[in-house]
DNA sequence: AATCCGATATTGCATATACAATTTGCATAT
DNA sequence: ATATGCAAATTGTATATGCAATATCGGATT
């Protein structure tokens, strides 16, 4: 083989590249900062929302986050392996969750070492990617 | 529970939930695309880099990905199975590998669908974040 | 009431990812 | 020559991710 035709077309203009790399480089930044406390960035993220939500639904997150059911399905549930969510009753086929007292406790405890990745990611991307990273999310999506 | 603390800092501004969603996005846009040739983002990835250097040292694809070494070791084996890389002879610990033959002919099949999915995922990101992704590599470093 | 259907969630399977520990080859020091 | 150590890669284990298929609940149709 060893060859190298001038005719490569892909190359590290890539998008999927680029925000696979991002998303590895950042992980990595919160993951670090969090160690300690036993809890990765996917995990704060769910933390977050369903702190905010109070009570979650799934099909709710899953819009949220763009993020395919049946991955929420199993990060909830190793979540609540670990304590820091329950399952409460809903309607229909739903399955609503919230914190638990141990999952608020986390999300204190997480807080401060978050606010230091969370600088250390914004002088990491520059400016220029973090504001852009900043913007509203409903806009990811085909031509609006 | 359901109580919603007015002091809860960590928000949608977390940049590490903000590259994973769009890292979800934008490989979602690359895997519809050519999951015809049943080839999916991370592998494109790998094809095109291994492509450009002709004869693949791990070390040095992990760094320019930022990628660590043991996710390379299997990705590349996956891909050993299906036929697109093989390894060849080096120094010392390094395993080299590079395209076979089938891998030049996968990676030639999937440049036109590559360039679809490039686009749409130009429009979807809109040209801010189109832009700002698009900056230098090196930079995704702290504080340079 | 029985059936069908749409929304929602879960399961089976495969890939992607990283940390910790281990293996391995090579160079250097003693 | 042996030991020591460094660099590179792989293995064990766990989380994250999505598609296809399946299960389940409740409402609408007949």
């Amino acid at each position: 083989m060893a060859k190298t035709p001038q005719t490569l077309t892909i190359d590290d203009s890539c998008f999927a590249m680029r925000a696979r790399l991002l998303s590895r480089v950042v992980t990595g930044i919160y993951d670090e900062a969090t160690r300690p406390l036993g809890v990765k960035a996917s995990q704060i993220t769910l933390l977050a929302i369903t702190a905010h939500m109070g009570v979650a639904r799934p099909s709710d997150v899953c819009e949220v986050l763009h993020m395919d059911a049946s991955t929420l399905s199993r990060n909830v549930e190793r979540m609540r392996k670990s304590g820091w969510l329950e399952v409460v009753p809903g309607e229909g086929r739903s399955q609503p969750f919230q914190l638990t007292d141990a999952g608020w406790k986390l999300l204190k405890k997480v807080e401060p070492l978050w606010k230091k990745a969370q600088q250390k990611a914004r002088t990491t991307l520059g400016k220029e990617l973090a504001d852009a990273l900043s913007g509203p999310l409903a806009e990811l999506r085909p031509t609006d």
